[in-house]
RNA sequence: GGCGGGGUGGGUGAGUGGCUAAUACCAGCAGACUGUAAAUCUGCCGCCGCGAGGCUUCGUAGGUUCGAAUCCUGCCCCCGCCA
């Protein structure tokens, strides 16, 4: 490999990367002028994807730029049998149906980053769907419990004696298998993935196949600055959270994540990225310059120009001026009798005292009454900008009511 | 098949008859401070009630008791050890 090729996929090879496996077939391979099949699995139980894959998606999108081509495989059959990661946790089987919607769910959010002319899709059932045991056997019988016992966290459950069922062994052999069928030339994934794909490497090799390459991102950390993002945990950054959200949750990582974050999921430039990390280092600029910056491209990757610059500029003006925002969720105030879906209290009239923790619970703005005492009585609950002191106060057709730092709700006279 | 352990509020996990709506920690929320960052401090953190107070909650269904998360019985579920 020459130095021209090792300079032109530095970004590529070595920018938001954890390992690769083995790097050298790896330059080999995108030297050789072949187009090559990328792997890219997802399970069905899972539809959402959160800036935590978009790591891997970005890395996807930089090898379709070369002209490589992604086969996404749908894990139809393996969302049956439970994910073995972390402890075990059993699924329950979707149904066809249930498959079929989070896929498409998962699509539209996968297309987002991945190029869908350099995508092929591909359903698990369209080999598992005629498996056999036989065929089951055959494949497990290539495989030893020792082997299995390489993989970190089957190995030390099983040494802290907990529970491993047998059918969590058979998933990395089926997604091993996967490999096998749409002769993978690179598998991608997180760094958890890494005893799976390695198996893949093994099953292809005892088929007769070429080994594919190994390609693992980093574990993004969650906006709580400390554990790996998840939804579980909900310190993550939906793909689909709109822009507002989506620019205010960057706003709120750590300072620390910063530097991170740029250079997994942004494409500013290493010379820039070297002048941020030097501008921190001697304290000669707000991070918050930089942290909006990155807020900003983020929510353009997923938005476009056009609604992060309004999200930012209503980020600027709610939380750095204190403004209301511009689109406030209404309430609608029937006056009189009952009415449509979210109706108030008739008893209630625009112009009057209300009691405001009626109020704001039955509008469903704060889930329950006892909650809004509590808000209120800790000074949280505001209207046109007052602080709301008593238990009642007097509302308009129009007026604003503010609830912790950012919620805000409008009163809409429908009488 | 045998023996044993366990199911408590979003999570971890105390509590073995009244002082327990239920220790503690985490998470969360609010206020102060700020750069809606982090850190820190303060308060809150089942539902209803202005309040005194009431109601519902400790796997589930019954029972004992003036009174049960705590005792008894059936059932469901989880886990370990031995075979």
């Amino acid at each position: 490999m020459n130095r021209l090729a090792n300079e032109q996929y530095r970004p590529l090879l070595k920018r938001g990367v954890a390992e690769i496996i083995v790097e050298e077939e790896m330059r080999r391979l995108l030297g050789s002028g072949r187009k090559l099949r990328l792997k890219q699995g997802f399970d069905p139980s899972h539809p959402d994807i959160h800036l935590g894959h978009v790591v891997g998606l970005r890395k996807l999108r930089q090898f379709q730029e070369l002209g490589h081509q992604v086969i996404l495989i749908v894990g139809d059959w393996t969302a049956q049998i439970g994910d073995p990661s972390g402890e075990s946790v059993t699924r329950p089987m979707l149904s066809p149906e249930e498959v079929r919607a989070n896929a498409e769910t998962y699509m539209k959010q996968f297309f987002k980053v991945v190029d869908r002319e350099r995508t092929r899709v591909v359903w698990q059932s369209e080999w598992f769907g005629k498996f056999n045991l036989g065929d089951v056997i055959r494949l497990t019988s290539k495989f030893t419990v020792a082997q299995m016992l390489q993989r970190d966290d089957f190995s030390k459950r099983h040494t802290s004696g907990r529970p491993i069922t047998i059918t969590e062994f058979l998933y990395p052999l089926l997604q091993a298998y996967d490999s096998v069928v749409i002769e993978a030339d690179v598998e991608f994934g997180g760094t958890d993935q890494k005893f799976n794909c390695l198996v893949g490497r093994e099953l292809q090799q005892m088929m007769g196949q070429p080994p594919q390459q190994v390609f693992l991102v980093p574990l993004l950390v969650g906006t709580d600055g400390s554990q790996k993002m998840s939804k579980s945990l909900g310190n993550y950054i939906a793909v689909d959270e709109p822009p507002n959200e989506m620019f205010g949750k960057v706003m709120s990582i750590p300072d620390n994540l910063m530097m991170n974050y740029f250079e997994l999921l942004t494409d500013v430039s290493d010379e820039e990225l070297e002048e941020f990390r030097k501008e921190m280092a001697s304290d000669s600029v707000n991070p918050m310059i930089w942290k909006k910056r990155l807020a900003y491209d983020i929510t353009k990757q997923f938005h476009g120009p056009k609604a992060a610059q309004e999200a930012q500029d209503e980020f600027e003006g709610v939380f750095q001026r204190r403004e209301v925002p511009e689109h406030v969720p209404r309430v609608v105030y029937l006056r009189g009798s009952s009415g449509g879906s979210s109706t108030l209290d008739a008893s209630l009239t625009v112009g009057h005292e209300v009691d405001i923790t009626e109020f704001l619970a039955n509008a469903k703005v704060i889930k329950s009454r006892s909650e809004a005492k509590r808000l209120l009585a800790q000074g949280a609950i505001e209207v046109d900008g007052k602080k709301v002191t008593a238990n009642t106060v007097r509302i308009w057709d129009g007026s604003i009511i503010k609830v912790g730092k950012r919620r805000f709700v409008k009163i809409v006279n429908a009488g």
